[in-house]
DNA sequence: TGTCCACAGGAAATACGGGGGT
DNA sequence: ACCCCCGTATTTCCTGTGGACA
């Protein structure tokens, strides 16, 4: 057979099995607001998040008969569709303003990752157009002067939605005062702020002179059931993918799976995503050991990825404890580790930190759940915490070699 | 019943780095 | 150049504690 035939064959061959078509669809980063808007349209039309978006209506209500709602806290873990919903939803109310002729305008402060409050502040100020970026050196008050100026004389609806209100590291007080307390007195604006928060209980935690004053409703968000998932799935197959090459109960089983574990649309995407990726690279379609496989690859790629990003402080307590575990069968003690850990430092020329700044980097591997520390009482022998490894064998080994690669060490260190 | 282990974990202090106004 | 401001990482100092053991 003639080589330009073979290949004419191969190329057809690939094309008629490809399983992507538009990867776009499988991340939302990827897509305009407008795109993103559109995909949402198609999933709240089929009645996903409803109740939601009923009760978002009568809460934003009294806007339209000139009223002044109260403040509103949206509740639930990630992936459930707070800031989706919200965002869709101003949009719409935004229109619908413009009708009636309502001044209403709103801003999205993001806090998707962690920021002290001075942060928090300036990426307001910048999102008003009130101020430059700063990265120090200014003082809180002055920030608020600033936001307070540049609102002082506006009129009519001020929706300010904050996205992960709890992200306000140190000093939410002074945030939460700034806003709820200091800035309705100083503009004519009507400011109605809009939190969300994946910690049920975020307003139990705040100073009470600000929370007497904060006024809030509260929507819940539940986790996605199998059944929504399986229709906001459907719409990025339909989207994305060539429905040909995935197998029958495949849809079925990723969302079972996803609403089983934590009930997260992104990341039920995402494992779509990665069972494509996968059979797609080995020429097959989508079946349900893909499935399989791309959820171990998905856990994987988690710890590497988190322990890669992680301070070098971290990553040797991380290698110090596994390596550990890997030679005694029973718990550990935090004593030991931390003798592992000092001489670990030692070796790739890492400052040591005391015991007490080791205790708490433990304490964080805990939350990450790379290991699982339980207090326990020995009496007289002591209280104290007992460490245990619960990584799979292969995933503690590639741990182990990411951190020696981190700090530039090839070879095993026995 | 009191002692005392081997830590836990809170609070405050300190060190350090770097930006901003003047 | 100087002083002020803020954030982060750590250290220092400290009080607290469940229960085995004498």
């Amino acid at each position: 057979m003639r080589v330009e035939n073979k290949i004419e064959r191969q190329m057809r061959h690939l094309l008629k099995n490809t399983i992507i078509l538009n990867r776009r669809f499988l991340d939302d980063e990827q897509l305009d607001r407008k795109e993103q808007f559109k995909v949402l349209k198609e999933i709240f039309d089929v009645d996903v998040r409803d109740r939601e978006i009923r009760e978002l209506s009568s809460h934003f209500a009294p806007i339209l008969r000139n009223d002044h709602p109260v403040h509103l806290s949206l509740l639930g873990k990630t992936g459930t569709g707070k800031t989706v919903t919200m965002l869709y939803f101003l949009n719409m109310l935004q229109a619908l303003c413009g009708k009636k002729n309502i001044l209403m305008k709103h801003i999205h402060l993001d806090l998707s990752t962690p920021k002290p409050c001075f942060r928090a502040l300036n990426d307001l100020a910048c999102l008003l157009d009130a101020s430059k970026r700063y990265k120090k050196g200014i003082s809180l008050d002055e920030l608020m002067s600033k936001i307070e100026e540049r609102l002082k004389d506006q009129q009519g609806y001020f929706i300010l939605f904050i996205d992960e209100i709890d992200h306000v590291r140190r000093d939410l007080d002074s945030f939460l005062k700034f806003l709820v307390k200091r800035l309705p007195q100083t503009t004519t604006l009507r400011v109605v702020i809009v939190f969300t928060s994946n910690k049920l209980n975020w307003l139990e935690n705040i100073d009470p002179r600000v929370k007497s004053f904060l006024k809030v409703n509260e929507i819940l968000f539940d986790p996605y059931n199998a059944v929504d998932l399986r229709k906001i799935l459907l719409i990025r197959i339909k989207k994305a993918l060539n429905r040909k090459m995935l197998r029958k109960g495949v849809l079925e089983k990723i969302a079972a799976i996803s609403s089983r574990t934590h009930g997260d649309a992104r990341k039920a995407v995402e494992l779509l995503s990665k069972s494509a990726q996968i059979a797609e690279s080995q020429g097959t379609a989508v079946t349900m050991d893909v499935v399989d496989v791309a959820l171990e690859e998905i856990e994987r790629d988690k710890y590497v990825a988190m322990i890669k990003s992680a301070p070098k402080q971290l990553q040797a307590a991380l290698y110090a404890i596994i390596a550990m575990a890997a030679n005694s069968k029973k718990p550990l003690q935090i004593g030991d580790c931390y003798q592992a850990y000092y001489s670990f430092c030692a070796k790739v020329k890492l400052r040591s930190l005391t015991q007490r700044a080791f205790s708490d980097l433990v304490s964080e591997l805990d939350i990450y759940g790379f290991i699982q520390v339980r207090i326990v009482s020995q009496g007289r022998y002591g209280r104290r915490r007992e460490i245990t490894v619960n990584l799979p064998l292969d995933i503690s080994e590639k741990l182990k070699r990411v951190v020696l690669m981190e700090f530039d060490i090839g070879e095993l260190i026995s």
